[in-house]
DNA sequence: CCCAACATAAACCGTGCAGTTCAGCCGGGG
DNA sequence: CCCCGGCTGAACTGCACGGTTTATGTTGGG
């Protein structure tokens, strides 16, 4: 699944991690405008030219970067659940691996870089939106029915409810990371967000007690 | 509220918001990087040496654009609520509000531009977050209060409650949007977003029936 | 009718950046 | 020992853009 190796666009070599390394470091600070390649190799440790006998343009190069960051993206997702615990256990440790991951510097940075550009590469919002957020539903999916299937829940729309649950988790945090506003999330915000999102979810589809 | 007049730093006159309009269409179509002021001067049916006269430079023109927009975004926020209906109807119709608001060319543009730009111009998240998500919150606020005094919902945290519920409502629609998956948002799910939420919100808070 | 203020189009300047070229350097294999 | 392929850095091209200037209208008030 991982390896085509047949695409005829772009050359491998030895210093290709170290290019495509410091492209994301770049992109992922500055975004696709804001990078110039001189940068990017420059923080590569690699001349311009090598760059470009990697990859022929700036574009491909971000493509590229950003393909890369979202397959990142999912392989964090994927660890996130199967457990036997009880279900706000489960719940609460799915929380915190959703926020944290927004919370954290690459999260911050590869939403942004999405969002911004989009609509410049349309196939870009569609790679993050399949490796980020419907990766997270498919784990919580998974996991619901199973818990459904032990009679611990009652879902009607699986789906619905893993969005909804994953919607609850960002509550005042993903806004207020997202437009830096007090920059930190205070780990008290952080468990009120995720109390307040445990409990509306049990309230909902917790099997009638 | 709405004039201080005694800014210093930006000149009115005959063209102004021509221009102003002009810029508004070209940085939530391009963004900021990827507007040119000679894209946007010809937008506004006004030569660049009028727009220069105008605005002292490209970020103060986009600053002020920003801002105004802010201030509209804050608007349609504002008759948000206040009716005496039952909760149910109330809700829903915040949340068609909501939708409505960020499934608009206008609401997608503001977001997008405001998570690309917030560390270029940090005072421009801010003021984003407080003109939408705090304004909405607020007006959620106080017509929970009203509704749980009332005894109809049982609330401790109406923070919390408020955006959970508008958090609620972007429930898969959000993503969608924002990373241009059929764009366009299909009535059906929009109902099955809302329903889910106010369900939800009202399984959690409404008063033991 | 004229003058002053404002508007316009167009040329212009400096800069920064994508992408190319080239002359040379390094290391390994025949 | 030499050759060859990959790598380097630095210079260079072309272009687009932010911002300025200029020479020419255009308008409206005294």
């Amino acid at each position: 699944m991982a390896e085509a190796e047949t695409k005829p666009k772009i050359r491998k070599g030895r210093k290709f991690a170290q290019v495509l390394d410091g492209a994301r470091t770049v992109f992922l600070r500055d975004g696709f405008e804001g990078a110039s390649v001189d940068d990017i190799a420059r923080e590569a440790g690699v001349s311009k030219a090598t760059l470009y006998s990697y990859f022929p343009d700036k574009q491909l190069l971000f493509m590229e970067v950003a393909k890369t960051e979202c397959a990142r993206q999912a392989d964090e997702a994927v660890e996130l659940i199967h457990r036997q615990a009880p279900v706000r256990d489960v719940l609460r440790f799915a929380a915190e691996k959703i926020i944290a991951f927004m919370s954290s510097d690459f999260g911050r940075g590869i939403f942004r870089i999405c969002v911004a550009e989009s609509d410049r590469f349309p196939q870009l919002g569609h790679e993050f939106y399949h490796s980020g957020p419907i990766m997270v539903r498919e784990r919580l999916v998974d996991y619901l029915r199973e818990a459904a299937s032990r009679g611990e829940l009652v879902i009607e729309d699986f789906e619905l409810a893993a969005d909804q649950f994953a919607e609850l988790c960002k509550a005042d945090i993903h806004a207020r990371l997202i437009f830096g506003v007090d920059s930190c999330c205070a780990p008290r915000d952080v468990k009120r967000t995720i109390d307040g999102a445990i409990e509306m979810f049990m309230a909902r589809y917790g099997a009638a007690r």
